[in-house]
DNA sequence: TTCATATATTCGCCGAATCGAATTTAAGCG
DNA sequence: CGCTTAAATTCGATTCGGCGAATATATGAA
């Protein structure tokens, strides 16, 4: 975490619109590599990794890796208003989460978590 | 209020330094008219004036002329979600606003609300 | 080692956002 | 009207951010 949790800059994190999406499946989903981003999303990979770099870098996200695969999610000791800034955007119900997660979980060949040491 | 209060404008406006701390001031205070700002945040009067912009047209802010004076306050109909995000914000007790508070306070000759029919 | 896949990073370009300085508009008062 | 104060707007310069394209790094398997 090289930047602190200030206000203003989980705000600029959130004022993109890729990184927007990219939180709000996260925190739905739990977990996601690079590459379920890039199909959820449909963009391209160096463009998903660099907004994960940004998410990670002001705190929002911890990353893991697990063989060739990094998983981000939320990081673990988010505080509270963050996590209820999350909660609360999340009930705007965004048609377009609705649809990333839609081609999320009809992606073929998901790298399967469970057989990887944590 | 011109745009929709989108999560992403929301936020984008929130990324900037100044107009967060405008934003967490007004919450605190009810309502501050543009010079008051000037001298509280310590800024040139157009910039303020910029950003207050951006704040009402994005719909975060609402404004009123009395006179000579523009007041702003917050958008009455703020959706819940963005109310709950200003008031965990304000939780976090940035040390800045405290000084903007205090120079708002000192300020001479502030404008009289009372004798302005609204 | 060589190849394949996953991810990260660098580079250069371009549009967007911010700023200071100056100007304009608006209201109140003589 | 002219003058003062408050606020908004324009202009040009600079900075910032995001992008595609290419490349680099990392891991695993043959």
């Amino acid at each position: 975490m090289l930047e602190i949790l200030r206000p203003t800059a989980v705000f600029k994190c959130l004022a993109d619109e890729t990184r927007a999406r990219m939180t709000q499946l996260i925190a739905q989903e739990g977990e996601l590599c690079v590459c379920e981003l890039t199909v959820a999303l449909q963009e391209s990979q160096p463009k998903i990794s660099r907004h994960l770099a940004q998410l990670r870098s002001c705190g929002l996200l911890q990353d893991r890796r697990a063989g060739q695969w990094v998983y981000y999610r939320l990081h673990p000791q988010l505080p509270a208003w963050i996590s209820e800034v999350l909660t609360q955007v999340l009930k705007a119900d965004d048609p377009q989460l609705a649809q990333d997660r839609l081609r999320l979980h009809s992606m073929r060949d998901r790298p399967d978590r469970a057989s990887l040491c944590n």
